[in-house]
DNA sequence: TTGAAAGCGTTACCAG
DNA sequence: CTGGTAACGCTTTCAA
């Protein structure tokens, strides 16, 4: 069967203005509320609008109130289980305000970022969640001094723009004192992209904790790596192609500590009583690896939570104070200690 | 350091032709490249939008023109990997034709999408694009005649609606066919939610392979699933506690299958040499799991992609014809003959 | 080539 | 309580 090309129809507050035989400004204010009108009107008005099916055009609503009730998401990657846990707590701190999410994303270029925030200005969003991306401290401030701004999981410094920080560092550090508690000595790391700010404060972490227990810093225990599978798979083989002792393998990502995790597997090494592995990000599947990955969880729904409760207070006239939140390791079968 | 309200300015187009010296309908005219303006003039305007920093107001636009350059998309789950997959094919589509895509998500709730779906109308969406989801075929045909409207995913019956369909219980057949091609006789099954029409399909084509096949089909071999990890994790245990022998794992989807992956790990039972595992969705980890994941790989990014083309082809006033995708088994190592 | 004016669908401010 | 009217920011005739 073809799809026959149908004649859309809409109807207009103006048609149920005629139709019920009452002017327009009165069928507005059955609609909003506005003002009182008598029984008989508001019935005929009723009777109207469910007979045109009618609807209001928020985009006129939108032109004339000055606000479209709508907060635009800049997301770096629609399919990213981690930007799409953000999306819930962003949409559910939205739930029954009113106001609706309008999400775009931005792939990790500020160029395409940039554009996209045009976007959603141009479309009129009442304020605007950027979560992470690359744009720069600027660009972001050029933005905030237009409309109200929250940026999360980075410190931006935007005299205008309130964000939701992560303590990456402090992630890492908690991740690596675990093993060290655990009687790890030999911790080898695969780390992220080296221009992602979130990958460089990881690789601090652990360079830092290491370095005050005692344990100098190798260069040949820490393999490059992307954030993807790809890259722990790579990063395991690198690692043990330069001969390296490990018992322990911290990943700059749950993707990195798949992908680690299979290359071991492919080598019969067995985790956890050869080598342990911990993961970063705690993104859902990581419950269910074999074994279960010990991680440390960011707390990205609440992230998304809070930044959505910041933009409601900007918008409210109220002040938003910046916040950072804690990430946690949650312990679960790929550590042994040793 | 405390976030400042601030006063969030605006230019609009009158502004720009003051300062320009111009009346807006040049303004405009130059913006939309509508008709020939003389250089002075357009220089001056040029000045001037970058000096105001002027965007055009997209709600305005989008009410004058009676078109707002948005395809509204509703999707069941934001932090659904599956349904991202279907969001990044109809981004690609999307990408460079000026269509915005707009996401709203309904949580397999039909009253809940059927509010969603309306708000997408209000905002005066050109087309919309409904993913799957628990709307009745008439609710769809009522849409359907308001606006172009693609369904993907089921199989729709609706006059004005087009859509992309999936052969589920063709899927699953190939997975059984597989399974016995290589020796195994005793294929137990987790199913997935008995409301879900994807999940009677695939239980359908199960029993019917096997029964083609010349097996019984034991309703004691099939135990009830969720779609989720929890339903793989149970299922295994079901099947277990029911003293069933097999050698051989069909599961509804991969979520269940990493699920009843988990629970043979925690058995000791191994992937793939005592029990072959065959999901179905083909979602990005499933390369990763250990042993990575035989399944039946949806090509959701594909349906996303071509919704898309199909609505924009219903934006052009073309006829679009409804399709049905096939699905692949994709071999990888959790499947052993015996 | 350019400007004036009308109007897209709403809301809000007036009178009455 | 109700209707007329102006205006939101833009595009698009229609004249000039």
């Amino acid at each position: 069967m073809l799809h026959v090309p149908t004649a859309h129809s809409t109807s207009t507050l103006h048609e149920v203005a005629r139709a019920a035989g009452v002017s327009p400004s009165t069928v507005s204010r059955i609609l909003n509320g506005t003002a009182k009108v008598s029984d008989d009107k508001r019935k005929a008005v009723e009777a109207a609008i469910a007979k045109l099916n009618y609807k209001p055009n928020l985009l006129a609503q939108g032109l004339k109130k000055g606000r479209g009730m709508t907060i635009g998401i800049l997301t770096q990657d629609l399919a990213s289980p981690f930007f799409a846990n953000a999306l819930r707590g962003v949409e559910a701190a939205l739930a029954g305000t009113g106001y609706a999410p309008l999400v775009v994303s931005g792939h990790w270029q500020a160029d395409e970022e940039a554009e996209r925030v045009e976007l959603l200005i141009a479309r009129r969003m009442d304020g605007i969640i950027i979560l992470s991306g690359c744009l720069s401290d600027a660009q972001i401030d050029e933005f905030a001094q237009r409309l109200p701004i929250v940026v999360t999981g980075r410190p931006v410094v935007a005299a205008h723009a309130c964000n939701i920080a992560l303590d990456q560092e402090a992630g890492a550090r908690l991740a690596v004192e675990y093993l060290l508690a655990r009687g790890h000595r030999r911790i080898a790391f695969i780390a992220g992209p080296p221009d992602h700010d979130d990958a460089q404060a990881r690789l601090k972490g652990y360079r830092a904790v290491l370095e005050a227990a005692g344990i100098a810093y190798e260069p040949a225990m820490v393999a490059q790596g992307n954030f993807l599978e790809s890259g722990g798979l790579d990063g395991v083989e690198t690692l043990l192609a330069r001969q390296q002792q490990f018992s322990a393998l911290l990943c700059a990502n749950d993707q990195t500590a798949y992908g680690a995790r299979l290359a071991l597997y492919r080598r019969g090494i067995a985790v956890p009583d050869e080598v342990s592995i911990i993961g970063f990000d705690d993104l859902h599947y990581s419950s269910y690896t074999t074994p279960p990955l010990t991680t440390v969880r960011q707390p990205v729904y609440e992230v998304g939570r809070q930044a959505a409760e910041s933009v409601l207070q900007m918008l409210a006239g109220l002040p938003a104070e910046p916040r950072q939140l804690l990430l946690e390791l949650v312990e679960r079968e790929s550590v042994k200690p040793r």
